[in-house]
DNA sequence: GCATGTGAATAGGTTCACAGCC
DNA sequence: GGCTGTGAACCTATTCACATGC
């Protein structure tokens, strides 16, 4: 497959496509393109993708249990090994092969347990403060749903999901499409 | 405030702060910095978000049903006006004020209700569809957690919430971590 | 005196275009 | 002939630095 093509593809340009895996390295053949297959596992390889990632949900509310059931985390990878929750009502609950937890056990479990993934889906209050005892239990990346900046150490990525804020960009883009009209 | 300050809260710099807010006018005085409240007024005015926006749910599956009950959506002035579902267990349920209806409807309820944002929360494979009639219906903006690329006319902006991606991107930042050290 | 607003300088990222290899 | 990989050209965004106005 051609540069030309997986631009086609990705919304993007031929020339971007080629830029962009150079940074890696060199991936295809000169007057053939790449082979889709040696390229799926370069790029697999490349993104931490060929193996599985050991996770803990924080935070068992109606957005934990979203995550917990969305059928593509699991089937690519990432494993949910700890939930918590600091509700008493639903501590001992089990939610499929798991059981809610206390934020008691936090540290313990993650480390017993070897978790390198936290999700953070509790109210902003909790959260940063959930965020730095999970970075000092050891956790290589957090994924916040909590609509706050957290703190953390540069060494520990950091993916937010802002809900609020992708309407209010679509907002934003509504009222300037008005404006240019 | 200074934009110094302004700069630390939103981690970034003074000078950052000031070339953005000049792209929208001149909002600051020379020896004294913003005023808060002025500030906040524009900036709501800018971001379109001095009035409330109609929105209709397009699935009514877990994501959909967290994304309902948030309470930060309805407290910024985006308003649930419609739920949508094709499963035939679900059409006719009641969501709160909300009765989940059948896609059937879906033009013309998008049409007499006047809904200006679609929120999409089904599988990909519907999708496509939807937006598709959604802006046919006159839709003004997406939101997308299908994990695909909408195609869609340009004139309508589309934000895409790709929670696997999240994830992925993680994976990728702890793994080129791990190269360096 | 102090902090904005903005040209000028710099850095970063995208596109062009072509030499080199299949 | 066809398409990659990559310097060079270009364009956009960030940072600098200072004249201007409070």
């Amino acid at each position: 497959m051609s540069s030309e093509e997986l631009a086609a593809r990705g919304q993007t340009t031929a020339a971007q496509v080629r830029k962009d895996l150079s940074h890696f390295g060199s991936f295809g053949k000169r007057g053939l393109g790449y082979s889709v297959d040696q390229l799926r596992d370069r790029l697999r390889s490349i993104l931490g993708l060929d193996r599985s990632w050991r996770v803990a949900l924080v935070g068992a509310g109606r957005i934990g249990l979203a995550l917990f059931e969305y059928p593509a985390f699991r089937s690519r990878g990432y494993d949910w090994v700890a939930i918590f929750d600091s509700d008493p009502e639903k501590i001992g609950q089990a939610w499929g092969d798991q059981v809610v937890r206390s934020p008691d056990e936090f540290e313990k479990v993650l480390q017993d347990l070897d978790i390198e993934l936290v999700i953070l889906a509790l109210p902003a209050d909790g959260a940063q403060e959930m965020a730095m005892r999970a970075v000092d239990a050891g956790v290589r990346g957090i994924l916040n749903f909590a609509p706050i900046r957290l703190n953390v150490p540069p060494k520990v990525p950091v993916e937010d999901v802002n809900l609020v804020m992708e309407l209010e960009a679509l907002s934003f883009q509504i009222t300037q499409g008005e404006r240019d009209a």
